[in-house]
DNA sequence: AGGGGGAATTGACGCAGGTCAAATCGGGGG
DNA sequence: CCCCCGATTTGACCTGCGTCAATTCCCCCT
């Protein structure tokens, strides 16, 4: 593994507190794999054996059944992922694919809960992340119930224009099939919602988007500091 | 407090591991308090200054946006709410009703937060309930977001049916209008679904059902142990 | 520059589930 | 035992979103 890596790795919030002689007991037998785009690399209902952490890259988890599939989460880069299986030694809940080239660190579960029984102060940082996994989940599921499909997306794009400085122009990070999927809906009516929200000042011309109004968009959106 | 709720609150998962000099430093200003019906105890946007734990009575958690609200999550005795909200110092993003009078005991959320940086195998015990919450929003967002409504209401039967030890019939624990909400869908939806079941051999009087073809059931629920 | 192929868009249409309003049911209080 | 009131059901209707099937677009490859 890079000591790169290593060193972005130890600086995640959720390692950043753990004693040196614990963490290199972790990461012992932890590496870092290189996955081409579009490999899936961990399948629900298989046992979870690594933590892993996302160095480079873009990851999304999904689940599926019955041959539909459903995006739950993108993730990019510095962030773990499956904490939750790894800690319950529990089968996945969610599966997992590379959008991008990427490369993850695994660490192995069993070495993961070796070290947060043995650190009080890991087992802190556990707790913290995993609260915060927990809460985003909360935040999607209540945006899933409460708001309509252009309420979701309205609320999206302010999320990305925020994630740009508030910028009013910015491009859509990923596929639109995929931002679609995240937010529960079908390419074709993120395609039509898309249009609709013309109306409310969003112009869109393949990736590209531009928010000319943005306190229309919120008010339409319903921005919730409990939600978004 | 009675011993008899501090003897069922060691019992949790969540408390029975701690030291007991943790624990009775943890409870020394928690209290009982006993709430009518229908009597909300946790407002959104608040933030979380006590742990809850149920001992008696049965609550809503549930959100709200823009007027519309929907239910999170139904909680039965004995069990813990708003861990997260706790362990992050950070705003509900959920509000908490009684649904039945209940008595709940309040532990504050400074002196949980101090018992597990001070007790390691109490912040084990934190990071496996928090994990099983967080797998369980998991999978109430696979369900909201993979299947039809009449597919999540033939689990949701099948699950009750379970819960009485795979009795043929039962009650609805609840009022049919809490449970549409619960599945994200309207009361007369949920009627008109109750309804459609009859097919698969749902049978309903009032809060009475009776499943008379089980497997006919599942099939159509698509019962998957990474959902239910 | 041309061509191939997946992504996105568009159109036509259907349907699950929402909405609104009007019965009907059912359980608790007097 | 009857009444009352909220819960539930039913009906009529609507609409948001899905489905299916063409195009069209865009990007990459040669």
């Amino acid at each position: 593994m890079h000591s790169d890596d290593r060193a972005e790795i130890r600086s995640l919030r959720l390692f950043r507190n753990m004693s040196t002689a614990n963490f290199d007991a972790m990461m012992h037998a932890a590496y870092a794999q290189e996955f081409p785009a579009q490999l899936q690399l961990v399948r629900q209902g298989t046992r979870a054996t690594f933590l892993h952490v996302l160095v480079e890259g873009s990851i999304e988890l999904f689940s599926e059944w019955q041959g539909r599939d459903s995006t739950m989460a993108i993730l990019r880069p510095v962030s773990s992922f499956i904490l939750a299986a790894c800690i319950r030694d529990a089968p996945h809940l969610m599966s997992a694919r590379t959008l991008d080239a990427s490369r993850v660190v695994l660490i192995p579960s069993a070495d993961l809960r070796a070290a947060f029984r043995r650190d009080a102060d890991f087992a802190v940082d556990v707790v913290e992340e995993l609260a915060r996994c927990y809460r985003s989940m909360v935040r999607h599921t209540k945006s899933l119930k409460l708001r309509s499909a252009r309420e979701r997306l309205a609320a999206y794009l302010l999320k990305l224009s925020a994630r740009n400085g508030n910028a009013a122009g910015f491009a859509l990070p990923y596929e639109k099939r995929l931002i679609a999927s995240y937010l529960g809906i079908t390419p074709e009516s993120l395609s039509r919602a898309l249009k609709a929200l013309a109306a409310e000042g969003v112009y869109v011309q393949g990736a590209r988007v531009t928010l000319t109004d943005r306190d229309r968009l919120a008010a339409l959106a319903g921005l919730d500091e409990l939600m978004d």
